[in-house]
DNA sequence: ACCTGAACACCGTTCAAGT
DNA sequence: ACCTGAACACCGTTCAAGT
């Protein structure tokens, strides 16, 4: 099989660059650049993340940064990889107490930089980062007898769980903040209260009912750990489940 | 309790507008903007989806567009909801048997409007038909003595498992077609073969043994159902061992 | 080979007028 | 109370020139 040329976005995050040999030496590089990115996005979200806004962070002229980056998407790609923390260390724990703490660090981090929840769909992980994560879930599950399709697809299903939770608390508490402004939806106190306003009990039936039976709890609830484990634990049980049918 | 107003995007979304008294009746309602809207995405993506396309679409001028929706932002989030289809029946099927095509359905729906892939994060689910998928899912549940904020938990978990699923299938096979162009990553033939290129064994051991083994199979392998009913079933597993821990 | 200023293209949104 | 043309603001990207 011929060895297929790397796109560009992926040789740029693996720094595999084919230097230039004449003329002066660039003053920037990728690493630097992506780093200025994140900066601002942490500090003023993804929509502060401009070309003229990176530009200025590192001290030159926007357009200078298409030396660089082929093009916004591009640099936004880089950011996601490189915006992740290092994974948890394995340290030879089982593998359904190391998924677990994988599994929340994942969530974590992306509550910790919520702007990376928009750019998570964007590529197929393809970057240091992003496979490091990838090669420790592997590693947990290489004692158990799964084949390694089975154990790709439990690891992928883990990062889903973490990402959709992240957007779900996120989404919860992000709201409560803006709700100040305009009236969006600003938490699940008031989520349950407009769900309530408006629903037709004959035509929603049981989400009237949970919604009177207060089923949407209180706001801490949510973002607490209690429904992060349970589906989590769902989640789990299902992998013992089949590591059991297969031994 | 006090009622809290709707938001505004909430009440336009269930059609709950103070109608004006005086002056000319409106030309426009938001349904059918929406439905301009939508139409334009199924066509040109979610980049075809400006204010001047359908504003164009419904044969009026851009700015009319205001009367109707607030912003761009809300005209997303009304169509969000409006592409969804209505949910399968539940015709008293048991509850395993019907969450597992209500799932299905899920992502189906997402498969056929990818463009709502990128909507999904934005807002709680309140839009009449979100909410109906909501309740079919509780009802489905309610002989299973499971707690309305069991129920509620397990039926987010069913939708973010069919989002996460969509995502991977889409991200696949869309790459795939963009390949001629540039040199994005194309489906996973492709994606095995530049992990290959830019792995080092020694730092990802587990997943180079994995790209060995041909751990990910070919492209049809994953557009397929077996990979979307294998993470169907840990879930449903584990939805349920709880079951039955609570009888 | 790198950097940059000016300019272009695009698009969401405001405003002040029209009817 | 609704519709609209012109205009503004913003931002990604191209290009041709500078060193």
């Amino acid at each position: 099989m011929a060895e297929r040329a790397l796109p560009p976005v992926v040789a740029r995050m693996w720094g595999r660059e084919t230097a230039s040999r004449h003329g002066p030496r660039p003053s920037l590089d990728v690493a630097g650049i992506v780093a200025a990115a994140i900066a601002i996005a942490d500090r003023d979200g993804l929509e502060g993340v401009k070309m003229s806004s990176v530009a200025a962070e590192v001290g030159v002229a926007t357009m200078s940064l298409y030396r660089y980056v082929g093009s916004k998407d591009e640099l936004l790609v880089a950011m996601a990889d490189a915006a992740a923390p290092e994974p948890p260390a394995l340290d030879g724990r089982p593998w359904r107490a190391y998924l677990a703490t994988w599994t929340r660090a994942n969530r974590d981090f992306l509550l910790d930089r919520p702007w990376l929840l928009a750019l998570t769909s964007r590529t197929p992980p393809a970057g240091p980062r992003a496979l490091r994560w990838l090669d420790r879930a592997l590693a947990a599950l290489a004692g158990t007898g799964l084949g390694h399709g089975e154990r790709i697809n439990i690891a992928t299903s883990l990062t889903s769980y973490a990402a959709s939770q992240a957007t779900l608390v996120h989404g919860m508490t992000s709201a409560a903040e803006a709700a100040a402004g305009d009236g969006s939806i600003a938490g699940l106190a008031d989520y349950g209260d407009i769900l309530g306003q408006v629903l037709d009990p004959a035509e929603y039936p049981e989400l009237t009912a949970a919604v009177r039976a207060g089923g949407f709890g209180a706001a801490e609830e949510w973002t607490d750990d209690a429904d992060f484990n349970f589906g989590l634990d769902l989640l789990l049980d299902g992998v013992e489940a089949l590591i059991a049918r297969r031994t």
